[in-house]
RNA sequence: GCCGGGGUGGGGUAGGUGGUUAUCCUACGGGACUGUGGAUCCCGCGACUCGGGUUCGAAUCUCGGCCCCGGCCCCA
């Protein structure tokens, strides 16, 4: 029988689970605050929800199977997607902005490596409706402060828009599929192809020239200057130049600035329309981007009424990644504070009793399951890591008595029993 | 899909020019030891990724598969 896991996927063990879960758990709480709401959606839907968005093409990088009804369906190779479905399914008359977050599993087919599995997980919010660059900030805003609340350090937040790019190739009369080529070859970063691809094209060399430089442009918003001088005349790039210079303004109002600006974030994806950002964690190599989002119009290409979206989506496992090499201390949980220790056999009865009560108050409790004797369980409930034992002996119980031991200090207490919780709780 | 490096008890490791019973730490079980024994000591359990080849003999050499690690492609 086979015994091993599929490839790139991954048990997740105590230790592990407890760091993810306050991750988790910490991700939550922000987003909360931000009066985001959580929403799930299946893990597997209909195949063509991510052909008709992607293409056919995706079909080899997803795992997709049909169904004993013959129905095709796919596993979600992500979750922007599953949740314009929802919104067209169920909210598109909702007061907006409807602001949600998820948190769940995806799967790709791909070959795993540094920082990428078959199965990963995504922690992202998507506000839909309600787009304004207070909207844009504000969501900016909280990406960032999720990742101070984690503490992580070193990350980089580059911010862009997708409208300068394509308000040029607009104003060429260059074609959509054209204009999505040539994204392509910005996100790649490799100017070499890029400029054998302009070379062919008939795009003017005065527009070539600009591109160049555009793509070039990263720093602080002083940058936005020397952009709008090289736009001079390029109406619908500089309405996209101007959104982006709201967008830095508001984000100041947010106390936000730490980033970057980077004209050159293209993002493969052709269903962002607007403000994009990514965030880097250069420590981790080659799969240093840990977050990925913008402004989007996803309904729309499902047939839906127009609506502006924005979101974005914490690749969970990089951000832990990210933060166990960063050796963060992530208030873990033990996973009792309290073993309940009955020294010989006949307090075995009055142990369970004793565990009982403090579980039902609350206090997370181990007891002695295995009649193992006193050393065996002091030295378990050391390697548990529990603060306090409870001895439960008889000589004790006879006087209505409990000894406590600290496992920090070594140090003993007879208590009566009617105090324990008090004791325990102090 | 491509390139490179790997895989030894539950976890972490030594060995690698072929040659007795495969090293050590830890964890686990038992005992010394039936109310303080979280210590110490003793005993025990437990592994060469899988399959083929070379060989009298393979953890070691060789070929292939699987999986892991790093990189490329891709990355919604």
């Amino acid at each position: 029988m086979e015994l091993s896991r599929p490839r790139g996927t991954r048990d997740f063990l105590f230790e592990e689970m407890k760091q993810r879960k306050v991750v988790a758990s910490t991700l939550k709480r922000i987003f909360e605050n931000y009066a985001y709401q959580e929403i799930k959606t299946p893990i597997f839907e209909n195949l063509s929800l991510f052909t008709q968005k992607s293409g056919d093409e995706i079909v080899d990088q997803l795992y997709n199977f049909e169904d004993k009804g013959e129905r095709k369906l796919a596993l979600r190779p992500e979750l922007t997607a599953p949740v314009a479905r929802l919104y067209m399914a169920q909210m598109q008359k909702s007061p907006k902005p409807i602001k949600m977050y998820y948190y769940g599993s995806c799967f790709r087919y791909e070959r795993p490596q540094a920082g990428r599995f078959r199965q990963f997980w995504q922690f992202g919010c998507e506000m839909i409706g309600g787009k304004s660059p207070e909207a844009d900030a504000e969501i900016i805003a909280m990406a960032s402060h999720s990742l101070k609340e984690l503490e992580l350090d070193g990350f980089e937040i580059h911010l862009g828009h997708l409208g300068i790019l394509r308000g040029i190739l607009d104003e060429e009369n260059i074609p959509g599929k054209t204009q999505d080529h040539i994204m392509g070859l910005i996100d790649k970063g490799d100017p070499k192809l890029l400029q054998e691809f302009l070379d062919e094209s008939e795009i003017e060399p005065d527009t070539q020239k600009i591109l160049y430089k555009i793509i070039e442009m990263k720093g602080t918003s002083k940058v936005l200057d020397e952009v709008k001088e090289l736009l001079k005349g390029r109406n619908k790039a500089l309405e996209a130049l101007f959104e982006l210079k709201e967008l830095v303004e508001t984000l100041a109002m947010f106390q936000m600035d730490d980033y970057v600006l980077n004209l050159g974030i293209a993002r493969g994806l052709d269903y962002y329309s607007g403000m994009v950002f990514e965030i880097y964690v250069p420590s981790l190599g080659a799969q240093k981007q840990i977050c990925g989002g913008g402004t989007y119009n996803l309904v729309e290409t499902f047939g839906g009424e127009k609506v502006e979206s924005t979101g974005f989506a914490f690749g969970f496992d990089r951000l832990m990644a990210a933060l166990i090499s960063q050796k963060k201390d992530l208030n873990l949980k033990v996973a009792a504070e309290v073993f309940v220790a009955p020294i010989s056999p006949k307090t075995r009865g009055a142990a369970f009793e004793i565990a009982q009560k403090l579980r039902y108050h609350g206090i997370a409790t181990e007891v002695d399951l295995g009649r193992r004797k006193l050393k065996k369980l002091l030295s378990y409930a050391d390697n548990l890591g529990v603060k306090k034992v409870v001895l439960v002996g008889e000589r004790d119980l006879e006087e209505g008595k409990l000894t406590i031991k600290d496992m920090q200090t070594g140090s003993q207490e007879l208590v009566n029993e009617k105090e324990l919780l008090e004791y325990i709780k102090s």
